[in-house]
DNA sequence: AATGAATGAGACTTCATTCAT
DNA sequence: TATGAATGAAGTCTCATTCAT
């Protein structure tokens, strides 16, 4: 990764915040990241090339940390550590997440092909995880876990989301309880 | 509401299915309503107009919908019957759900803070049915009535949304039931 | 004159004095005069038609109130009153000056076919009026009236419209005597 | 100066002798200079600022020329050579000074507050030639120098059109002459 | 490896005018 | 006599992309 790149991915991030990635211009971007336009094009040919480059970038970055508790011994603690982390992330790269929520449903969106995989490499994570607690008879009869996983991961993001928005007096361990609440339903 | 409003949110509507606000143009908005541009104009002075206009439309049409079942006798069913009613709207006005999703927690966005009193409307009838559910003890203990309407309305949105693009063979039904389970973490 | 034609005309006389006529929207015209759009078409047919009738009913104003003066005895003090009463007319129709000083000289503005003989008028006013300071043998050798009168004209719109914009603590009395002083390079 | 804003300068002053400012269009102004029309915008940011920059540059065009006859040993003679080049500029610049006689006394108009300082500079090119008249004692008791080069600026500028546009078989020589009858009243 | 002036398709917006009431 | 919703031609402006340096 070089420097330039890295400082592109940043700029980016930090103006998705405020706008849609259909807003932010190239110019702008390039600005931010005090460097000319045509560096963009350089090294990513198109704005398209860019967003993609950065959407699996982040996604990658977030995969990692999620894969992170695999190996708890105790697969409900590993699932609540994963939430936790999964809140963490979100906290920090919050226009990165607002630019998931905004683009992963959006059909035929531009970069909903780009996102498609990706989504499938974290739902695959929590699925994982969640696997592990149905192993040891911790989840209810009818719960499929594929099903769940994706369930999980929706909820995980917007109800991160919504706490850094509209309710940022509360803490993260306070939405991480929240969250786990809503697991008991399924984690007994 | 006049005429001619109506068809212009109903034809922004129908094709915000296939696209994102920004991808939208007047041109088509108008021509999909069979009206002329500038009557566009004429009516909601700007494209920005429109959208905020037809955001506070289509969260009131939704409001609308969620609020027939706040008079069911049993507290839980009136719950499930919202949970839902709030599917099928999602499924029935995709291109809407998707511009919610986008908007809602973008700040500061364009229409931040159009959508945030229209937010608050949405969860107040989520809440108001939370605590019929809470008053005859139904809910666990620990259990914020005000946070848990938040996170509901956003897991429903994110879950109908994901049945949609990327688990369309799955029937309402079914995903009713996955929502339901989970609520059962809360209810018991 | 009806009311409604003379709403109309001092309505676009007050919001001309900050635009051009060009930047004028009927709209804005109607607004200002509290009538509806269509009633401006009703009366005047068009913009243009509007504008026109308004060039005729205030030049017609200064040309009557400029003629007062063509009976005084001694020509010289006819046409320093002449200058006066410009003066002051240009200061109580200041946006109608405006107009005048920004159109006359366009060509081949929307306007200027009409202005043609309406300037023809004024200055021939003028033009009398120095004919007369001639007959008396008070114009110098060489002076050709018409074309002094025309220099006349421009001249004291200019002065007048500099004093009020540039120079507003001046009075009047000092600025007709500056354009007095002028005149007597002609009328010795 | 770049090539580019030169010749969008020049277009621009080329099609404004046949129409108002606010009848050019940013294509025709880039099909004028051989450019695109985005290049407008990347040079000037709004057709505004095109405006904004020209006028400067031709009042700059104006004062240099004005400035030219500064050192003229005897001040009468430079004093009509100033006039003598005024003529020839509006004469040149027809459009231009359309321009400049349409906007300068429009208040609170779009460009006064950018015409405002061009005025300055150049009426005090003409009262510095003023001032030399008066110090070699031909200028009339009780002529106030700054208030007389404010006069004859506008005179000028008014004058000239009304020669191109109204008496366009009189030589220029022949206006110059009128021009300085008029100033034989302050210049004895 | 990087630059930034230039491009032009395509968007948003304005506004004089019409016409049914 | 007056209205005002609707129109659409014509304008302003944006921005991803190219390319010579």
């Amino acid at each position: 990764m070089t420097t330039t790149k890295q400082r592109l991915f940043e700029a980016t991030l930090k103006l998705a915040s405020d706008r849609g990635l259909a807003e932010l211009t190239v110019d702008d971007i390039a600005a931010e990241a005090g460097v000319a336009k045509g560096t963009v094009y350089y090294n990513f040919g198109s704005k398209d090339g860019l967003i993609d480059a950065l959407l699996r970038y982040g996604v990658g970055l977030l995969a990692e940390r999620l894969r992170e508790h695999a190996d708890e011994p105790d697969p409900v603690a590993g699932l609540e550590a994963l939430v936790d982390t999964g809140l963490a992330f979100i906290a920090e790269y919050r226009g990165f997440s607002q630019i998931l929520v905004s683009e992963m449903w959006r059909t035929p969106g531009r970069w909903h092909e780009t996102l498609r995989p990706l989504r499938e490499e974290v739902v695959s994570i929590v699925k994982d995880q969640l696997q592990r607690v149905a192993d040891v008879g911790r989840l209810p009869e009818g719960v499929q876990v594929s099903t769940a996983a994706a369930g999980l991961f929706g909820t995980l993001l917007v109800v991160a989301l919504d706490w850094q928005v509209f309710q940022p007096t509360r803490t993260r361990a306070d939405v991480r309880d929240s969250v786990l609440l809503l697991l008991r339903g399924l984690a007994r």
